[in-house]
DNA sequence: TTGTAAGCGTTATCAC
DNA sequence: GTGATAACGCTTACAA
């Protein structure tokens, strides 16, 4: 409870009980002064004592770095968004930053949570943009501003900075992983139809059926929501007829793997026994489910230092950077010895 | 593109265009001047001419209020935070405020949040406790100097705020429910032992069960964690043994019900034919399950309108609400005609 | 390297 | 109700 007067609080008390300058004070505590001598340490000290810290406000006011970083987001409850701001949370914390949270499901709502982050003069922002939304106009308008990195999604401004997925390096992981089982025909359940991404991604998983020489045919694969509905209806289409099936569903989304498996179980065909699944994302449930959920892990850890770090390198030099994600093998794809 | 010189983005250049002084374009902005004359008009037509938005950080300086409101949860990955925040965030910038987040998942992490915000001089502070927190200490340190709301857990500090749940009327509407469906016997699936909060629960499902003139059995009844695992875990000890089993089962959170409905599934027993669940929470995925999932469903919008209205209230008056939460009923509890 | 002093853009105070 | 002006707490030229 020592030094919690108020009127204790501010920089001049600080200078006055370390008996120097308020100068001396901000250019030790901000780090802008080299030495380690007794002046600074005797600053420290009557900083902890007093239990000083800065106001972000004044120090914002006058040098236009305000230690906070905007964050835009669809939805905490979609799940790539949620670990995401599990892991900036801490990671911006360490610079005694703090994180200005946006929210807004479409691309008119994004935009309006731009333009207040803007206005409170973040020190950058960070996008995930929402799904089939076009953010280009709004990200050219503050390009120039500050540093803006967009985070997955598809890049539309080459003002601002971009970091997502190695994604043929994913689709190339889980379609050799799956031939290592054995298997020799896949479907896809890409995301919607009408994005330029899903397009994307349906041309390198055709690459990668050919390249490791499966087979797959036009009615299996389609195009869809991410959802656990979508999953359940296309796995009911897909194999409730006595037609020629995949051994093995790639899905775009975890949510579409977990509608799949509860299809597949429904229609008494077993998972991994009977049909392959690999999910998209890692959601937090695809460890919990049953059988377990083989998925793509985006590197959030990386994903959220590469922001940062293009953050800090300002606006003026925008990068796009790919991140290879990670596999992670759980049992919808690993059969078990010889039961197949 | 108009007006986007940043020199015209000043208080000073609005009063200029505007004809008046920068205290009257200050009090007009701000709604502390009551006449809508020709004066208001002029300064607002100013104002949007110039494209100008207040200065936060001057702002602040000179007023100590920011503006802000600081929302801690322990991680965006659980449901109820990630509910939470995609109700708050949009009420909030109704009144062009803003949102720091903070995340900590235990006691210590949610201190230090708490002192950065603190320091961050947000105008009210919205804290969910972590799981086994006790905040009862930091609670009281800063309740004096800015409002702060608990949002459920167990309320520890009578200088605080707190909305919760009123978890009394959601176990009546759960017991409620299932003896209307006719069902005799009934399990529960508690949170932590250690938590007082549990153990309170549990002693009001007994309550309501004798009210109901229901039965239970000690060993059907247990402690634990909320997770999927856990849910697995207990359903298959309690189900797999031909023991007097129960008919229906109340879980502390719906990832304890998603776990014991794989474990029926795998143990060849029907929902809601041989046994009813109810979950806690309704999370997003309690919809999409096979059977769609009945659960408690917290009150997120007015949760978030009376936090934000014990904020506005100030420190001086801490309140403490409960809420009466609504029972979604899905299929997990509703027996088809005649099939029991 | 240090101290002095000038602002940063706003709101609060005071006199009118 | 309005305008002039001080003050909020800090950073950064500039001078020493």
């Amino acid at each position: 409870m020592a030094g919690r007067n108020e009127s204790n609080r501010s920089i001049t008390n600080v200078a006055a009980l370390a008996n120097v300058s308020i100068a001396t004070v901000s250019r030790v505590l901000s780090g802008k002064r080299t030495k380690d001598d007794d002046i600074a340490r005797r600053v420290r000290a009557a900083a902890e004592q007093l239990d000083y810290s800065v106001n972000y406000a004044a120090s914002a006011l006058r040098s236009t770095i305000t230690n906070t970083i905007g964050l835009i987001i669809p939805s905490a409850t979609e799940t790539f968004s949620a670990q995401l701001l599990d892991e900036i949370e801490p990671t911006i914390d360490v610079d005694s930053q703090q994180l200005l949270l946006g929210i807004g499901a479409d691309q008119e709502a994004q935009g309006e949570r731009m333009a207040s982050l803007v206005a409170r003069h973040v020190d950058g922002l960070i996008v995930v943009p929402a799904a089939g939304a076009d953010l280009t106009e709004v990200l050219e308008r503050y390009a120039g501003t500050l540093p803006i990195v967009q985070v997955g999604g598809r890049q539309r401004s080459f003002h601002t900075s971009m970091v997502g997925l190695d994604e043929n390096a994913a689709m190339e992981m889980v379609i050799g992983h799956l031939a290592d089982q054995g298997i020799e025909s896949v479907a896809y359940m890409a995301g919607k139809e009408i994005s330029f991404e899903s397009a994307e991604l349906f041309a390198m998983f055709h690459t990668q059926v050919r390249a490791h020489h499966l087979r797959t045919q036009p009615d299996w694969n389609r195009f869809g929501e991410r959802s656990v509905q979508r999953g359940f209806d296309c796995a009911m289409r897909l194999f409730s007829e006595p037609l020629v099936q995949p051994e093995a569903v790639v899905c775009a989304d975890d949510t579409i793997a977990f509608g799949m498996m509860v299809a597949l179980h429904a229609l008494g065909l077993r998972v991994p026994q009977d049909v392959l699944i690999v999910g998209y994302n890692d959601s937090p449930i695809a460890s919990t489910t049953m059988p377990t959920l083989t998925s793509v892990r985006p590197p959030f850890q990386q994903i959220v230092s590469e922001a940062l770090r293009l953050i800090a390198l300002g606006p003026e030099r925008p990068a796009h950077i790919s991140l290879p994600p990670r596999l992670i093998i759980r049992d919808s794809t690993v059969v078990p010895n010889g039961s197949r």
